[in-house]
DNA sequence: GCTATATTTCGCCAAATAACGAAATGTGGA
DNA sequence: TCCACATTTCGTTATTTGGCGAAATATAGC
């Protein structure tokens, strides 16, 4: 029971369900998705860790990145049959949309150093 | 985005569980759901009203009680498909099994007098 | 080793949620 | 009409959740 409630629970949010939808166009790292929701990078990390706890998402780490994708896991009897629920939806969302859009061209290397390199040009 | 986000949230609680997995049985009024979760009858009004928002189920009023059913909102894209999943799963959850035995032997004709008839005795 | 950057953890606050009891509503039967 | 009972609505309370910023952790590069 507990592990199906995490499932559920990890799906009931709108910004949750953003992310596992632009992880369907390709994995992303806490700071590109930080950039697209507009969030706190602790809030995202935050829920990263839920998706990542309900079973739904893998994280590997590259470097200094950390990078998230789909990947249900095999020992949940949800996992599975749920983000394949979840592919088929939302695909005509506007947000959802646009959000794909951004996750596309995000760049990394570009993103995030340029919030430093704008604290930077500030001095 | 609302109403998916409405779906998951339904069925991300223990209790909201249990009463679509008993509906799985048969349909129940208010008063014998009270009677197995062993909650306030107040607060099983609202369980229900959260899953008949969420497409899940659907009341149907008989005289003074109010028999719920699972029955997926048809205006819903995501209802029917979340029902029958939910239908494959917890099915050997102990909770889960006692739930639906209670479910098949509880009467609401003896049930719900039972207490009235209770309180009387005590006069 | 030191610094910069990415991420996570922690502590806090505001909003949402689940529970209850009391009061309101609706229905059937005396 | 009046009463009993099933259900819902309302108001309150305790807990959980989502958000943030600050501090801790980890890694790449100098």
């Amino acid at each position: 029971m507990r592990p199906l409630r995490k499932a559920f629970q990890a799906l009931a949010d709108a910004n949750r369900l953003r992310i596992l939808k632009m992880l369907e166009i390709r994995s992303l790292c806490v700071c590109e998705i930080t950039e697209i929701l507009e969030l706190a990078p602790s809030t995202v990390s935050k829920h990263l860790a839920i998706l990542r706890e309900a079973g739904l998402i893998v994280d590997t780490k590259s470097g200094k990145w950390v990078n998230y994708h789909l990947e249900a896991d095999p020992d949940s009897p949800y996992a599975g049959e749920l983000l394949r629920l979840a592919q088929g939806w939302l695909n005509d969302d506007a947000r959802i949309l646009s959000d794909r859009k951004a996750a596309r061209v995000v760049d990394r290397e570009i993103i995030c150093q340029a919030h430093a390199s704008a604290v930077h040009a500030k001095n």
